[in-house]
DNA sequence: CTGAAAGCGCTAACAT
DNA sequence: ATGTTAGCGCTTTCAG
């Protein structure tokens, strides 16, 4: 037991040949039972564990996913990471984790870990493809990659995602409903695709309501908690300040109520503010905020689904696999003051 | 361009040996000028990329480091694990994702992933080493093995962590100064070690502040919101409620407050609290929570890094690193009404 | 400084 | 049902 054992020595132990010991630890079921056992018990006796650079050289395949998100340390993507772990273990593969910080030289880096086995797929969290200076590298589009969460438009992969628009109309339906009247929109990082599906939804319920949309009550941000403030206080140097804001993330919504507070506006008594993402202290948050709430850990292990599926020969998911979000009342929406 | 190229690919272009390739490519001084060059022209015009399957077999290094948690879910790792990635990525490591969910089982299957070659180092971040029933595979200290954030006493392996009582004591400490004396304490699950040291933290203040400690004032929490709720009322149906609570962790400190909202009674005006970890949003909560802050970022990157030392040859620190704590002072401590 | 040759540990033809 | 053989792509002796 001081050495690492290998196939040969199982082999040389029990008087057979080592294709006949990867037989039968395979479980192709080639081999005959009385070897059979006594090949697994040997196995299980030596503590063997094939070694897998061994067997990857050999198949060629690491058993291994890249899973890549533009800020390891944005904690929306947790339950996705936890949804993703998890399907993956259960199809024995493990997970790399990338993390591009939108840097273009990173996204490239990791499309190569592809390229040079690191990783027999990818789950790509990022708004777009790397732009390859005067290179090579085509990205074709059966690549064994799945799109979550975002969208990388005309790239051809399979895409998880919710409907954006729709969930955000959703949001400033409730606000109409509620009877307000002036709501500003606070926005993600334009024109980046997923920013502008809920700008759009939006835009739409707005004017579905048959309201206007005032010069200033569209701010642009970039999902931050202290451009959540900012903007809020912006928007409340308007002249005809708005009566309600949807903020296209949790976090930025953070910032407003923070912002609100300060001046000395009550939520939801003076201001009403619905969110986007429903993470995972919102409800604890004073008020509880009103937000979308997307199922996360399943789309993690739907895009781990897609991906498995790409990895075996299929195709993934020909149109993109939309799933439900659901809007959460919580304590930062009421009717406004009259 | 049509098939990934190996290094007889450039090798049988430039008219040299594969040899010479790849010394050229791992820059080694030991090729010359003309040929140095050309070779690297002709990996770069090919798009070439080295089998790291291949290279691993032969090297017996996987260049992948383990990262295991007791649950990805949970906000806390975030920022270490991203201090992880970036000094992993910085030696030209990738970074595996462990997540045992308190399975021994699965604690045990990251153990073997260093054994089979899947990655050459752990990062380990659970609080205890599995304990494998009858089995074999001596977990011995000279494995490449860091614990950050827990502790494994008597386990040999280097430790990355906080003072956690010295840290808990200055929390308690700021209460006293405050004017309080009934400070109650919602601890972390006993008898993990990191809460017991906060749990000491915790009593060793109150004796040198000449305080007692009533029956009830301390609850045995497991660090999650509900709980802190749970706790908390059970705290304030005791017949001398406290008016100052040092809880273990932020998480847990939420859910506190929530609670002590919904009985009515003000925080800080009427309770005191103060949290422990100091979590993405805690400042950003209503009130901002007055808590320990620990290094987070540098827990992470100093792990990797003595890591990284270990798999050069090093030993690792000898003696646990201990990286400073802050107390942040935000809105959720006053002196108590009296 | 470069080439030839061996071999890391495994699996997959191919043979029996 | 099992054994024999070859070879995945790379690095590293060992020669020259």
């Amino acid at each position: 037991m001081s050495e690492r054992p290998k196939i040969k020595d199982i082999a040389q132990r029990l008087g057979v040949s080592p294709a006949t010991v990867s037989r039968a630890l395979a479980d192709t079921g080639l081999v005959a039972e009385p070897t059979l056992s006594r090949v697994r018990e040997a196995a299980k006796e030596l503590n063997y564990r094939p070694n897998v650079s061994a067997r990857n050289l050999r198949t060629r395949r690491a058993m291994a996913v890249l899973m890549v998100v533009r800020d390891v340390g944005n904690p929306f993507y947790l339950e996705i990471m936890k949804g993703v772990e998890a399907a993956a273990r259960a199809a024995g593969y493990s997970v790399l984790m990338g993390n591009t910080e939108n840097d273009p030289d990173r996204e490239i880096e990791y499309f190569d870990m592809l390229r040079d086995g690191h990783a027999d797929g990818m789950i790509l969290m990022t708004g777009k493809l790397p732009s390859k200076p005067g290179s090579h590298s085509e990205i074709s589009a059966d690549l064994p990659i799945v799109v979550a969460l975002e969208m990388i438009e005309g790239s051809g992969f399979p895409h998880v995602q919710i409907d954006n628009a729709a969930a955000a109309g959703q949001a400033v339906r409730h606000l109409v409903e509620l009877g307000h009247r002036r709501i500003a929109h606070i926005a993600g990082p334009l024109p980046e695709a997923m920013s502008v599906r809920r700008l759009e939804g939006y835009r739409g319920a707005m004017a579905k309501a048959g309201l206007s949309i005032p010069e200033g009550y569209e701010q642009r941000g970039d999902y931050l908690l202290r451009t959540g403030q900012e903007l809020c206080r912006r928007l409340f140097e308007l002249p005809q300040p708005p009566t309600a804001i949807f903020v296209a993330n949790d976090e930025m919504a953070f910032g407003v109520i923070h912002e609100l507070r300060r001046l000395g506006r009550d939520v939801p008594g003076d201001v009403s503010v619905v969110g986007f993402d429903d993470l995972y202290l919102s409800e604890a948050f004073y008020p509880p905020l009103t937000t979308i709430s997307q199922p996360r850990a399943e789309i993690g292990r739907e895009a781990m689904t897609a991906l498995l599926d790409m990895l075996s020969g299929g195709d993934g998911p020909a149109e993109p696999l939309i799933l439900p979000t659901t809007l959460k009342l919580r304590g930062t929406t009421a009717p406004p003051k009259n």
